[in-house]
DNA sequence: AACCCATAATTACAGATGTAATCGATAAAT
DNA sequence: ATTTATCGATTACATCTGTAATTATGGGTT
């Protein structure tokens, strides 16, 4: 009793950006406890993206404390839209995301780039380029990606 | 009296989805009305993004209708948060975007690379690629991008 | 002048979101 | 065994969002 119910396929409803800070300290590493993931959230600060955040932009409220009822409660509501799952051990839950970090980035990025690009990437690179903030490490990385896909497409 | 009271450097608040529809069908002509508007909405339904909407992917609703109402009291939020502005002509408003679409979409772009992605746009484009999203199309607008940023710093 | 109509202003209301506090059950400590 | 510390469950509450309906007001119509 109490486990899960009704995990089925619950094609996952929105999140909000605070539930994604919750997720994305879920990915870091799971199963986790609520624990845990206060933990992370407060403390190993640096977790936010796949890479280092060295240039992220300024304006940065990182030392944002997450009060545990908070937490707790962002946990919950991600539970019920079908975004993470628990097992229970013992009286202790443990959640696991049920969405891959890296499907969720595909998924964000596809909508973002449909609402405000048409669809299409390269705008939204160009956007970049034309606001100076692309830097020759970007440049690289592209030009690698498009090595690497005309290999596969030729 | 009822003119513009408080339009000064209001940073705009983040503007959900709903309202930016409606910002979008503002950004195609301006100053609008908000008749203008409700029709754009509705029947030029071809609005959403800079490109043609040819391969966005699939469960799209663009045919949901736009109640009037709904779409002034969008309106009005709007202005509340300072992302729009109006101009009285006789008793009709005209309304008028106070961020460019382009600042928009750079701001938003930002903002999901941030967060997603640690900063980086190659990430992002490698995802698109890993998932057969990348047409042969978009590999050379951004090969075109890239011989043109590396024009500019050479 | 009286009435109607378009348009803006105000109000409505359910559900989502941010941010917690309180309640209840159980495990750990004394 | 009783008390206390934990942790999940339930409840709280202001604000934001989606979606409108109702009201007020100034111009046009009769």
């Amino acid at each position: 009793m109490g486990l899960n119910k009704d995990y089925g396929c619950n094609l996952m409803t929105d999140i909000s950006k605070t539930e994604f800070e919750v997720l994305a300290a879920i990915w870091q590493k799971y199963p986790a406890s609520a624990q845990d993931i206060i933990d992370r959230l407060n403390h190993d600060s640096a977790s936010s993206g796949t890479v280092s955040n060295l240039e992220c932009n300024s304006a940065q409220q990182q030392d944002k404390t997450w009060h545990d009822k908070t937490v707790k409660t962002l946990i919950n509501r991600m539970v019920k839209k079908g975004a993470i799952g628990f097992k229970q051990q013992g009286r202790r839950y443990f959640y696991s995301p049920l969405l891959e970090r890296e499907a969720y980035q595909i998924k964000e990025s596809r909508s973002i780039i449909d609402r405000l690009f048409g669809g299409r990437v390269a705008p939204l690179v160009a956007g970049f380029a034309k606001n100076q903030q692309l830097t020759k490490t970007d440049v690289d990385e592209l030009k690698s990606l498009i090595k690497q896909w005309e290999h596969e497409n030729d």
